[in-house]
DNA sequence: AAGTGGTCTAGACCACGCT
DNA sequence: GCGTGGTCTAGACCACTTC
């Protein structure tokens, strides 16, 4: 197997999850540990870096690199994470529906909106998410057919990431996402369930692929009460 | 002066941002560019790393380093930013006005809040902000008196960040945030101008020092219609 | 095959905390 | 002064893209 220090971040996040290692103390020196993983020093400062990156410690010059309370960060769901991930890793019965799907050109309207080039063919689709028995989440996406080809209502059920992931062997490499509160439009109130409620956050994505090609943009609309977004973020 | 890659990162950073180096085109090679800079190969790597993770460029091995467009990352206050540095960034015309500045022994209930020990001296403080003329956030701080003597109101109506990393040499390191939207309180009712709103966003923070201790607890409220949030994630 | 980024090494020197 | 992490180097080999 390859990447040394990637096994040796893995097992060291292992030992602090599990308590092996406890919050509050101080991790082997680095040196200690080059010699312990039968590694260079440099190799275990490319792990040790990804563990501050992730919050499981924070080095000291000329004191160590502490544990830091790793429990605190719960689920630090900046990142990108699909929907399908996202229930499952918190627990929710979440249900799908596809309300649309069809193929659209990008006309002037949607270009001015979106990034994709004028003309382009791409998949718009609708769909709400059910969680415990409400619907609270509206999802408008729109798909590159250039970069996804061969969408279809099946798959959007299921999960788009993962098509695109294993089935098309592509890798999803970052978003940049803005998040708003806005007033429920007809179609939030119509496929949602808004009684009582005033507003919806609304969650902007544009997503991209390794090669630095955007292949979707997606409005994603939540009841108030039920969104919430965790972050964990190092000062710069 | 010190740290080499620093330098070459604002360095590549700024040609990038004035459009010297355009987007969508390829840096140097990173053999070229330790040439140009006069330095080794590792060093080129970690201003790369800087640049990567800022979300500058991309890097596709075998091929090269893309640079992205950074315009439309404008501004990512994902991290760690006070709201003084916000308001000049976003050139706001914005002031504080400092509501209640008083010392606190943590109490049970607090404690179950915050992150505190029982028993331990903070500052409780609530400042109200407006912006273009308007009061939208509310911001309730607890903070340390034990890790940040010596505050005063006047402190806290200029910028406690800056009195902390300026004036008592700390450094803050990290942060954990959770945003969720919540009904209004009374508090904020009198303190902020919500006619007609019947939201607010409520962003919760634990802000930690170097040495990984946190000296703060803040609950930041603001009116739904002047809350942005611009996030840029890579997938892990 | 040539050129690119990715990983890994062994060693040097510096800056900082502790005692 | 000693041990810690932070920076930097010069070189090796691997994995991938492109021609």
């Amino acid at each position: 197997m390859n990447n040394k220090f990637i096994r040796i971040y893995e097992d060291i996040a292992d030992r602090i999850r599990t308590g092996e290692i406890e919050a509050g103390t101080l991790l082997q020196s680095e040196l200690d540990l080059s010699e312990s993983y039968q590694t260079s020093r440099e190799t275990i400062r490319k792990a040790l870096k990804m563990l501050y990156e992730e919050g499981y410690i924070q080095k000291i010059q000329g004191k160590g690199s502490i544990v830091l309370d790793i429990r605190k960060i719960d689920f630090p769901i900046s990142g990108l994470v699909s929907f399908k991930e996202l229930a499952k890793k918190m627990g929710h019965r979440a249900q799908t529906y596809v309300k649309v799907f069809k193929e659209q050109q990008v006309d002037q309207a949607l270009h001015k909106k979106i990034n994709f080039g004028l003309n382009e063919q791409v998949w718009e689709i609708r769909r709400v998410r059910k969680v415990d028995g409400e619907y609270v989440i509206l999802d408008k996406d729109y798909i590159s057919q250039r970069l996804v080809p061969g969408l279809s209502k099946e798959i959007c059920n299921d999960s788009i990431y993962e098509y695109i992931e294993q089935e098309l062997g592509l890798s999803i490499s970052f978003a940049k996402k803005e998040i708003l509160v806005e007033e429920p439009t007809a179609e939030d109130r119509e496929l949602l369930d808004l009684e009582g409620f005033h507003n919806v956050v609304v969650v902007r994505s544009q997503v991209y692929l390794e090669d630095a090609s955007q292949f979707q943009y997606t409005e994603s609309r939540h009841r108030p009460d039920k969104f919430r977004f965790v972050d964990f973020a190092r000062r710069r």
